[in-house]
DNA sequence: CGCTGTCTTGAGTACGATCAAGTACGGTGG
DNA sequence: CCACCGTACTTGATCGTACTCAAGACAGCG
């Protein structure tokens, strides 16, 4: 009972972490770990092998790698194959706008599509990997399957619907448990530890993405600690009252 | 030189009004005054009349009419073809919160296709115009046309695109400049005047939209006229100053 | 062990929200 | 045509949340 105090830990042993997603040998759709999440799911045993063959992976991304810069031009989808990604903008006064953060999975650079330029630059959060799938091989072969379009839809689809929640109204506090519990649930959706994990993002860039200063992230976090809702020490966040967190984000995730 | 005082007047005569723009004998994608902009741009003669078939049109909507209510079953992509419409969610505090606000040419309902459920109301403001595509069979449809899954895609990109600014953290006179500015280049590329025009919506409205209170953007809107940027009377509204606007709204609009 | 960057904590401030009148407009009916 | 009413908008005064500025604590690392 040293760390984990408050909380089982039944997920303990058998959660990977979000950089171990993607195994060595799983180069392809086919054997994805998270093809059930991404662009592959509800496709055939056909289109999966010609998707296979339009990717192109690279999973010996390192820490801090910029691997998308604004302005570059629009080639096509980037998915995320393990780690985590943060995507921002700079203004012209160096001040940074956190875009979000991408986990395995996720599309990244669908706004892209219409201008046919990087809209963001987007950076790894620590090791990872991504895929990219060129756009008009992908048009073609959406052509061929109902299922491979519809799936991209509804990727397109559920990143708006997941948009709609940060331009409300909220306070400090619901804003931040309404994100403690959306990384928690992505989490869960990749077979990860969803009530112990390390948050990847720093103070300042969480902080940006939800509109807040960095001192006010730290002050809720340190409240919601001596609430109860959360145990936070530095990176390390566990979920310890969810239904507290999410009673707080009520507001919010009606939104969802 | 009695109200369009500080701005020409060149684009008095010919542009219609926004709720002006189906007439009545133009049912079809084909013949649409927004075509250019919406799903059937792009696409051949053959899949434009297989869009015809697939298309319902309601011209007659009036005012205040709410087309669309949170938690309706989605069966098809919803199009404006003319006046504008506005989405919002109610919580269970009956706070409204408004999600975007719809001109012609642009779909409404695209973050539906995941969950198969409208997550928002949507009501006209004045009297309006829409098509409705089947889902399905516009799925099917976008399998024979290479333009039309393009477009598709398009359009759910420049949506994705479009709604990144409202995150960022701006002043409130940021986002009314950008708003205004937003409003503005959304009319002109419908061949409505750019410069001089009526906001639909209300004060309320904006202010929800923007996550401002009512009296702020009246306040704002008191101080932009005052400063020479505009001429604002009730929902009227002069562009008088469109740089002052822009660099007002610059650090935003970087974002698109 | 001290340096560096990140995070935390504290004190004062400002921007926009809230509360509260007051005003103009559009609609209705006499 | 005008008096009336209700709603939307404007304007003013006060308040509160989260920002800013500033200093200190902690972890990681040479």
């Amino acid at each position: 009972m040293d760390k984990a105090r408050g909380v089982s830990n039944r997920h303990q042993q058998e959660s990977p972490d979000i950089g171990r997603l993607a195994p060595k040998d799983a180069l392809r759709c086919s054997g994805c770990a998270v093809g059930g999440l991404c662009v592959a799911a509800g496709s055939d045993a056909a289109t999966l092998s010609r998707l296979d063959e339009i990717l192109r992976t690279d999973d010996s991304i390192d820490g801090s790698r910029i691997v998308i810069r604004k302005g570059d031009p629009f080639n096509g989808l980037i998915a995320v194959r393990s780690g985590c990604f943060k995507s921002f903008t700079i203004d012209r006064d160096g001040r940074e706008q956190v875009q979000g953060f991408h986990f395995p999975g996720e599309l990244i650079g669908l706004d892209a599509i219409d201008g046919k330029r990087h809209r963001a630059d987007v950076i790894a959060l620590g090791s990872a990997g991504l895929c990219s799938l060129d756009y008009s091989q992908l048009l073609q072969l959406s052509s061929c399957s109902d299922g491979l379009r519809d799936q991209l839809f509804r990727l397109f689809s559920s990143k708006l619907a997941n948009q709609n929640w940060r331009t409300g109204d909220y306070t400090a506090d619901e804003r931040i448990a309404a994100f403690l519990l959306d990384i928690s649930e992505r989490l869960e959706r990749r077979g990860c530890n969803s009530e112990d994990f390390e948050l990847l993002m720093s103070r300042s860039d969480i902080g940006n993405y939800l509109g807040l200063a960095t001192e006010t992230v730290s002050r809720v976090f340190g409240r919601f600690n001596t609430n109860g809702y959360i145990t936070v020490k530095r990176k390390r966040v566990i979920i310890d009252d969810r239904d507290g967190l999410s009673n707080l984000a009520d507001a919010v995730l009606e939104q969802l």
